[in-house]
DNA sequence: TTATTACATCGTAATATTGCAATATAATAA
DNA sequence: TTATTATATTGCAATATTACGATGTAATAA
């Protein structure tokens, strides 16, 4: 097939596996890391800084907004793109709850 | 196009997103909550646990081995497959480090 | 009103991923 | 030696992702 079989997994494997691919982008990494250098980010800027076409920033930052992982804000003619301190949190839980469970293991 | 532009990535964000898509399916989200419960995990057991073939789970296993996120020591003619500890402590790094930076940041 | 500016969406070509049947390999058992 | 058992690899069809030119939209400026 080429389809990845969602309906045999649970919403919580299949959203997980969601979030994670919103992160398996370069473009999208180095989004992040420059929404963490710059203070308050605008769209235009990313265009600026990143070796990409202005509709593919757009589609990725989109990506990465349906996610959580990045939310937007109207201001004026521009947008305010800023990361989601919560769902960073989800996953520091998440990979913190991993390490726990890894404790009491044989490997 | 279609293929990521990586030449015009650093390797930091390359490796990055590399692992992340390594946990973007629900399949391998599925096989890292089943290592977690059982004790010593073999292949076999997973391909009784998903509903994939054994061909279709062999290959998750090897991305998955391939991103550095578990490792497999052979046993006899099965192999035990088991999380890297290391990678996950990678991971809470990652996201205690941008949690980190986001207390100083405007939203 | 007509620009202009800042994104978003559409359409589509190039490429990557997913899933599995068939087959291969590697270790042990008989 | 020839099974058997466990996992890996190959090959390919179905589907998904990536990238961007062209175009659309929405807010402000002139």
């Amino acid at each position: 097939m080429g389809a990845s079989k969602s309906d045999f997994f649970t919403d919580e494997q299949n959203n997980m596996a969601n979030v994670f691919k919103a992160l398996s982008h370069p473009a999208r990494i180095a989004i992040i890391q420059f929404l963490l250098k710059v203070d308050s980010c605008i769209c235009g800027d990313i265009v600026n800084e990143l070796p990409l076409a202005q509709p593919t920033i757009s589609q990725h930052l989109k990506e990465l907004k349906n996610a959580n992982i990045i939310k937007g804000t109207i201001e004026g003619t521009a947008i305010c793109y800023c990361l989601n301190p919560e769902t960073i949190s989800m996953f520091e839980n998440y990979f913190g709850s991993i390490s726990t469970q890894l404790q009491n293991k044989c490997c």
